[in-house]
DNA sequence: GTCTATAGAAGGATAGAC
DNA sequence: GTCTATCCTTCTATAGAC
């Protein structure tokens, strides 16, 4: 009944995963958790003891689904361009197929900094920058990027990126009432976003 | 005795908002509040009758403080540039004196959306667009922006100011391993976000 | 208007049968 | 492994004295 047993586990912890995204943390219940994964709530005290532990779980696998979208886009052999489009591309999409995880890491985050840490320790930023740095030394030149203003283009590009759907419910609103497709806004973002930065950091010359 | 009440009052509705604002409606519990306040929780329902009403008291202040602040550096008699550089100044200024305000707003907005409406009715964004658009007809000309990539700049404008604000748990997180001030950031930012756009935004001509 | 005491509901967790 | 029944704590809300 092995495989059984990983059924109903893995069914329990995509529930769960539904549940704590649309409702955190503090909002989400144990009932309503067993009732979408059509089972009984001991049965998750069974498989998971606590709802902490559930919810560790849970979050610990979308952030690492999450950060785990990053590195590969970086390592591609490509011009500082060309990963710009490749990211923006990849990132957006991603986060169609998944709009309500920024919120929901963003928060329990904030909520719990603690969290941050163990996460950061599977990618160090640092050497990813550096990694970059040496990439493109020469390429760099034709760029306004500074060692300095390298923090401020990280979360500009991610804000670009990502805000969207962590305030999708705000742009969402003034949209509909000016008669705008959220969803195309989306589409036409992955290349507006890679050309307004290319734009912002290209030195005039 | 009506001088007392309004600051019991007052008391509780400061209070409640330090207390919804850092745990979020379904983290905030009415002792905590009532602790705050240094009052008894029985009080808060003489004054506010439910959680729910107390809640939205706070929410609505708060919602009605951050978009009162958007129109009118929009309505200053600048050109362009000068614009894109007073908002943001004016708004991570504000931000940086209410730094927790950003998630909640945008939690709170996720989780009831209709909250939304009765939001964007105070404030005619499509009007407000246009009006921007007559101020600066000829100025335009000279700049990357077309009628249909306005919903794209604003929000990326809106992305850069307010992201790492909602991000604040992950970028700290990240700096404090590398050493970099969050504070200091913020305060280039100002900056470094305007010239940003505005090079985005500038025609090569 | 403010307090103490408590009702009443909800939710997390466990015991115990099958 | 899964279910029913139930315990126990927590929390919102109210009753009633002052």
């Amino acid at each position: 009944m092995t495989e059984k047993d990983r059924m109903t586990e893995e069914r329990i912890f995509d529930a769960a995963t539904e549940v704590f995204v649309d409702k955190g943390m503090d909002g989400a219940r144990m009932q309503d958790i067993a009732d979408h994964a059509g089972i009984n709530k001991a049965l998750l005290h069974y498989y998971y003891r606590t709802k902490d532990r559930l919810f560790n779980a849970v979050f610990e696998n979308i952030a690492g689904k999450i950060f785990s979208k990053f590195a590969p886009v970086l390592d591609e052999n490509l011009t500082i361009e060309e990963k710009i489009r490749f990211f923006f591309n990849e990132h957006i999409s991603f986060l169609q197929r998944n709009p309500r995880l920024p919120l929901f890491i963003l928060n329990e985050i904030n909520r719990n900094p603690s969290r941050i840490r163990k996460l950061i320790r599977n990618i160090d930023v640092g050497k990813l920058w550096m990694t970059l740095a040496e990439q493109h030394r020469e390429e760099l030149k034709r760029y306004n990027i500074t060692e300095e203003s390298i923090p401020q283009l990280m979360t500009t590009i991610a804000s670009i990126s990502v805000f969207p759907f962590a305030a999708r419910g705000i742009i969402q609103g003034i949209f509909d009432r000016m008669g705008i497709s959220f969803d195309k806004y989306l589409e036409e973002r992955k290349e507006y976003a890679a050309e307004f930065v290319i734009k912002a950091l290209k030195k005039s010359a």
